[in-house]
DNA sequence: TATAAATCAGACCAAAACATCCGGTATATG
DNA sequence: CATATACCGGATGTTTTGGTCTGATTTATA
């Protein structure tokens, strides 16, 4: 049921614009942010486990503990966040899975495909995460 | 490692590509088809054999036996297969794994998304087999 | 008519994706 | 200092996808 990206980078994006388009930057445990996307709770705890490795998001462990943006939302697109987890290839490979997807080597639809990812790689690195906070908090709210 | 559709979908792609580009319309067994398109011989039989189903190819049993196109190429469209294999939930979910994608509920990315994944369709639906036949031979013919 | 070569149905196996669980450790708070 | 609560690492379990195998049946052709 998944559409481009993996659950794991689905859930993984959905956790990290509501930790971004968070005010404070007070750490919230996993447990609250799986609730309010309706996402499996472990699942999403070792997701942001993985992210805090690539410097996308931090965690605080203990009492109290729990999981925040890293830096400025500013600074993060959402690429940063499918390159830690999917990988980018998806933009480098045939989509009928033919190999060698190159302007040399073009299946039929290499020309037209070539276009819309590239248009996908940019709409995942117009903009940052800052620009996203209002429409996030509108989605999640009546979720 | 695949982009957007299934292996199987990916498998059924080139597959009936391969057979909408013959000349002759004679049945071409699983194991040549597979051999061209270096893919598994016995799950590329299978794929084949639910697309008899669909009505976009035809099987004959029995020595000499094998696959072909159903119609005429010029009826069919990528579309159909994906349809076939993967069905067309894709074309209609949030990207980012949202529930409830529509105008009124839109996630951050939907404009964008919505907009990419209609021109999907239509890469999928403005041409028929038929325009594809050259590219298709050459493509296959450097594997 | 015998045989070889193919599809076909369904069971089976393997690997990856999705998800949970447990025991350890850190730490805020009382 | 004790305790409750959270991350963390790693093992484990489950489901889906990807892929193979076997035996039955079909059928062109020698
Ligand atoms: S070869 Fe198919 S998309 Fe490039
Ligand atoms: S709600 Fe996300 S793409 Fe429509």
């Amino acid at each position: 049921m998944t559409v481009i990206f993996s659950k794991k980078c689905e859930y993984g994006l959905q956790a990290v614009l509501y930790l971004a388009a968070q005010i404070s930057r007070e750490v919230i445990p996993a447990e609250v942010i799986a609730n309010k996307l309706s996402i499996p709770k472990e699942f999403v705890s070792k997701i942001l486990q993985s992210l805090t490795e690539n410097g996308i998001v931090i965690s605080q462990k203990g009492k109290s503990g729990g999981f925040a943006i890293a830096k400025d939302p500013k600074k993060i697109k959402l690429i940063d966040i499918v390159a830690a987890i999917d990988g980018l290839s998806m933009f480098n490979n045939c989509v009928m899975g033919f190999p060698n997807c190159n302007p040399e080597n073009p299946c039929p639809l290499h020309d037209k495909w070539g276009e819309l990812r590239s248009k996908a790689y940019s709409m995942l690195t117009d903009e940052n995460l800052d620009n996203f906070r209002e429409k996030t908090l509108r989605k999640i709210s009546n979720l």
